[in-house]
DNA sequence: CTCAAATTGTCATGAGCTGACACTTGTCGT
DNA sequence: ACGACAAGTGTCAGCTCATGACAATTTGAG
C-alpha cells in the first residue's frame, strides 16, 4: 500500500502514461459508443440489441455490461459530459450576480456551445438522441431520472450560492427546479413544434425571460 | 357498434348490471393491486417479483400483464386518477382567475385532499410509494415518465385557458413546467428531508410562493 | 341449450441483466 | 527478464420482465 501506482479509478494525477490497459479500455468504451450509435442510427434503438453491438466490437454482451450498465446509458453518455460542463459554468459565474442570471447565463451558455459543437458533442448524434427520445420511453424514462439526478446536484450547489440550508430552505430547491422547467419547457416545444422553436440557445432564453416576468399573476 | 354494452373502461354509466364478466375483471385487478402493495410492503419493489404477485391472486403473471403494461404500472396506478383529479379540479376554477392562481389553487387543493384520503387515495400506499420511489430507480423512472404526459396535458389546458396556441407561444410550456416544477421541488424537499417538510399541501403552497414572487433576479 | 365472444392458462420465445469461474493480458517489483 | 498480482474478458448458466400464439374455459345472449 506504499504507492498504489495503478489507481482503477479517474482520479490518477499520474502525469505519466494512463498505460496501455487504460487505452485499450477507452478505445473499447469508444467503439461501443460509436457502433452502438451507427446501429440506432440505421434501425431505430429499441430495434438494436445490445447483443448486435457488442458483435459489432466483437466482444461479449457480458462485456458490454461491464461498460455500460444498460442499453440506455450508452445512448446517454453525453448527458454526464454535459453535466459536468454546466456544473463548471455555474461554478465560475461571479458569485454577486442573482442567481437566476447566472442559472440563466449557464444554462443558454451551454445550449450555444452544444450548437456549435464547441464542447466534444457531436451535433448528428445529439439529434439522433433527440428523436430516440420521441419513440423510445424506456429512453425518455432513463433520460428523465439522470435529470433528476442533475438536479439534486443543482439543489446542493444553488444552496450553497445562496449561502442557505437546502435542509430548511424550500429556495433552493425550487429554483433548481424551476431553472430545469425552462429547459424542459424549451425541449418540449421543440419536440412537439419543431418548425416553430428551431435554436436550442434561443428557446431556452426566452423560457428563462417568461420564467423571471411572467409568473406572479398579472396575466 | 349500437350499444356497446361492455365498456371495458371505467365509465360505464349502464345503470344496469354491467354483468358478471366486468364485475370478476374489476375484482381480479383490486386484487392484484392489493396483493402487489402487500408484497411492496413486506419485501420492496425491486424484490417483489410479478410472478409472486399472480400467484398470491392464484392467476398466471401471463394474465398479470394483461391488466397492466408493467410492474411498475400496478405500483403507479395512484398517479392516473390523481391527474384526472387534478385535470377537473382546473377546469372547475373561474375562467378570469391569472393562471398561477388558478394551479396554485388547485395543486394544493389535491395535496389537501390527498392528506385527507377524501379521494380514493389510501395513505399508507402513498407513503409505501413515496417510499419505493426512493430506492427504485425503475420505478422512479416511469413515475417520472408518467409526469411528463401529464405535464404535455396541461400544456394544453393551459394554453387553451391563456388563448393561445402551444405551436407557436412558448409560455404554456413554461407555465406547466413550471408548476411541475412547484410540485417537484416540493416533493424532492420532503423527500431528502421529510423533518422540516411534513406537509405536502403547505409545502406546495411555500413553493408556489417562491415561484411567483422570488424569480425575478432581484435575490 | 347452444353459439360467439371475452378471458385466462399454457407454452414458447426473446431481450436485458447478473453472478461465478476460468483464462488472458497488462503492470509492477525485484 | 521473470514471476506474482491485478484487471479485463469470455463463457456459461440463470433470473426476470414482457409478448405472441393457441387451446381451454367462462360468460352473456338468443
Amino acid at each position: 500500500m506504499t504507492a498504489t501506482a495503478h489507481e482503477t479509478g479517474a482520479s490518477g494525477p499520474e502525469p505519466q502514461s494512463p498505460g496501455r490497459r487504460e487505452r485499450k479500455k477507452q478505445r473499447t468504451r469508444d467503439a461501443l459508443v460509436s457502433a452502438a450509435f451507427t446501429l440506432f442510427a440505421e434501425k431505430g434503438f429499441d430495434a438494436t440489441t445490445v447483443e448486435e453491438i457488442a458483435d459489432a466490437v466483437d466482444v461479449s454482451s457480458r462485456t458490454f455490461f461491464r461498460y455500460f450498465a444498460s442499453k440506455e446509458d450508452v445512448a446517454l453518455t453525453f448527458q454526464e459530459e454535459q453535466t459536468q460542463a454546466v456544473v463548471a459554468a455555474l461554478l465560475s459565474r461571479p458569485a454577486d450576480e442573482p442567481i437566476m442570471t447566472a442559472l440563466r447565463a449557464t444554462v443558454v451558455g451551454i445550449a450555444r456551445a452544444c450548437e456549435n459543437g464547441e464542447l466534444g458533442f457531436d451535433p448528428d448524434r445529439f439529434e439522433c438522441v433527440l428523436s430516440m427520445l420521441s419513440d423510445s420511453p424506456a429512453l425518455m424514462a432513463k433520460s428523465l431520472e439522470r435529470t433528476q439526478k442533475k438536479q439534486n446536484l443543482m439543489t446542493r450547489i444553488i444552496a450553497q450560492r445562496l449561502g442557505v440550508d437546502p435542509a430548511t430552505d424550500l429556495r433552493p430547491h425550487v429554483i433548481a427546479s424551476a431553472a430545469m422547467a425552462g429547459f424542459n419547457a424549451a425541449a418540449d416545444a421543440m419536440r412537439h413544434h419543431p418548425e416553430t422553436f428551431v435554436s436550442v440557445s434561443e428557446t431556452v432564453d426566452q423560457a428563462f425571460a417568461i420564467l423571471e416576468e411572467g409568473l406572479n399573476p398579472d396575466h
